[in-house]
DNA sequence: TAGATTGTTAATCGATTAACAATC
DNA sequence: TAGATTGTTAATCGATTAACAATC
């Protein structure tokens, strides 16, 4: 039930869990099954159900789980059942598109502090943000509490980016430049290239 | 040698393999080993080892592995070593941001049909590239012969979105959506969404 | 030669699956 | 009750790692 014990594969698939669900719910259902799961995001029963078991028992047999209370469990698990308040470094195209994506809040997500390196965006403002210096990134991230944060800079200014974002204070990142960053190892890091994907599934072509 | 009996897992390893070897090439090397990527990407050297042997003998005891033939096999495995067409659907912030993205091209990707629902949006360009009505999707992906396809529409859209480019030859699809579609097997499909790598970090954090 | 590194084998480790008793 | 589905165990499967002979 803790989180040393949990292997990582099973903490990546919670999240496929939840979102299933919550599109279950909008759609209507209230009960649902391990083998409809299974059917809808293509994982096995038997998985599913071990990976739940590493956090309790949720279900009720003959019958299913219950889904808002499921969703609701994994949202605690996750800690998704707060607003993590997110730092985004780089606006770009990619970092405006962030900026702008309203998929995060409901999520557990809110971007609130935004910076650029190019002294023509900063004092810009999207939304409610106003673009701010990236002098300014370790003062502010401390100020807030902020612990996670996304770079979508260019790839040759994302180490920089990452280090100052460490020494801030921030324990979570979500990077979008395509190299691999050195972080100390009790910070976390997570990865988004489209080219990788798409060189994956170019293997499998002609 | 051939595909079938590699396993999924070490071909999602090659990209990063290839994306080191580009970095250290930019970087004027000649010369890698298992233990110098090691280092870099945080993956064993046995098991770098273990993954190019799949596909043949590319390094030399004592010396390690020339770069520039080591990445030219990866690109010939990853059938990237030609140039790739890639139709992207929806054209919002994110597939604009996808539109203007130069990093395909270096890669093996061209992104060159663009298509979105929005009659506003219909015969605007970006770059060399005009906006078109879903309604020709069908037949401009079968006449350019497009293998290769992006979603970056709103998650209501995309299933039927997927089906007429699965109707219409696509074989891998990239999905920035967050839902999972439902797919033949023989179409591949790889997923992005940012908000499942925010929600398993969160998971570590408090 | 001495040192280094590969490719590969065998051992280990971990993840997935099948099966089923428990029970709603 | 009969049917369905859970949670869990044990078996299977597959991936990673350690170790080393071969050799540059």
């Amino acid at each position: 039930m803790g989180q040393g014990d949990v292997p990582d594969i099973v903490v990546g698939r919670l999240p496929i869990y939840l979102r299933a669900l919550k599109r279950l719910q909008a759609d209507g259902h209230e009960i649902t099954s391990s083998h409809e799961l299974s059917r809808r995001l293509g994982i096995s029963s038997a998985q599913i159900r071990k990976d739940l078991s590493h956090f309790g028992e949720f279900g009720k047999q003959g019958t299913g789980y219950h889904i808002s209370a499921l969703s609701n469990a994994l949202e605690g698990i996750l800690h998704v059942d707060r607003e993590w308040h997110v730092a985004l470094v780089g606006v770009g195209d990619l970092g405006r598109a962030l900026a702008h994506y309203g998929g995060f809040v409901d999520r557990g997500f809110r971007i609130s502090l935004l910076f650029d390196s190019d002294p023509a965006k900063i004092g810009q403002k999207i939304g409610d943000l106003t673009i701010r210096s990236l002098d300014d990134l370790a003062q502010s991230i401390t100020e807030n509490g902020i612990k996670m944060a996304m770079i979508a800079t260019p790839a040759g200014a994302a180490q920089e980016v990452a280090n100052h974002l460490v020494a801030a204070g921030v324990r979570s990142i979500l990077s979008y430049a395509p190299i691999v960053l050195s972080i100390p190892d009790e910070v976390h890091v997570q990865y988004i290239d489209p080219v990788i994907h798409l060189q994956k599934m170019a293997f499998y072509l002609d």
